[in-house]
DNA sequence: CTTGACCTTCCCATGATGGGAAGGTCCACA
DNA sequence: TGTGGACCTTCCCATCATGGGAAGGTCAAG
């Protein structure tokens, strides 16, 4: 299989098997004479996982955690458990401020017309006059989590 | 007033208020004659309504626009408000790809043991076995939101 | 033998931010 | 007057995960 077909079968796109190859989340694949990468069942399996993992918003680096864990036999449930405890709370955190945002925002534009006229509650607000909800959130890291479609 | 002091002053970083002088998002500076930039209480709040732009999650091209917005009289609150309205779209979609990932997660987690014993329905879910919850997250650009405390 | 669909590597861009180096400037204090 | 430290300047690099695209090799079918 090439990695055309295992792109295909897994769901990751050829250019970030390549990448994952790179930096190390999956083994250097072998090659056929022509220097093409090669890949099997097994590798396609990998993925898949790896995949599942991105659609469920586990960063690469926990993504390897949990993929080596995976291939640990001597793992302990409680261990993923942990990793997956964590991106909960990250997850949530990231939510809480999100609707944070979306609480002020609502407020605001209802108090703004949304007509012809110039002026507007939301504009005041942001140049800090009329401070209409001094919303307090959080000091929180609200990064990736780009998702596609899930498997 | 140095770059140190607006900086102070609007909670911006020097760097970043190098970075949208850079970019276009505010007018370059004037320089005293050696070389620093000076600047006034105008622009101090211009950066104080970009910073209060940043934390309710707008992007730095959202936040030129409202930005433009403030600064033309004649605006309309419409314009204002369909801005807003978008972004307040986005974050919704994003906080509803995170929930969707969060259930599917406490989920997974509520039917792991957590103990010294290696079976954990989690990996068995990323792994393809047992899909457990075939949750349908929908293909949702969940992006930047990186807010710091807010104002 | 040509055409097109693959594959390869390499570099660049994204968005917003921080880190840090190398060098200039300014002020206060000894 | 000198010097140290706190500023400022520009420039480059890193992040995180991904895509775009160029330049070139390979292969299979027609």
């Amino acid at each position: 299989m090439n990695i055309g077909q295992a792109s295909e079968a897994s769901g990751v796109s050829a250019k970030m098997i390549r990448y994952y190859e790179e930096i190390g989340l999956i083994r250097p694949m072998g090659r056929t004479g022509n220097n093409y990468r090669v890949y099997g069942d097994e590798e396609v399996h990998v993925l898949r996982f790896i995949k599942r993992a991105r659609n469920l918003g586990f960063s690469l680096e926990e993504t390897e955690t949990l993929l080596k864990l995976w291939q640990d036999k001597d793992r302990t449930s409680a261990a993923v458990k942990d990793v997956a405890q964590a991106h909960i709370g990250d997850l949530e955190r990231r939510i809480a401020e999100m609707q944070g945002m979306v609480k002020t925002l609502k407020h605001l534009a209802h108090c703004c017309g949304g007509d012809h006229r110039p002026n507007c509650p939301i504009l005041d607000d942001l140049a800090g006059e009329a401070p209409a909800v001094p919303v307090k959130t959080a000091p929180v890291k609200t990064g990736p989590v780009k998702t596609g479609t899930s498997a």
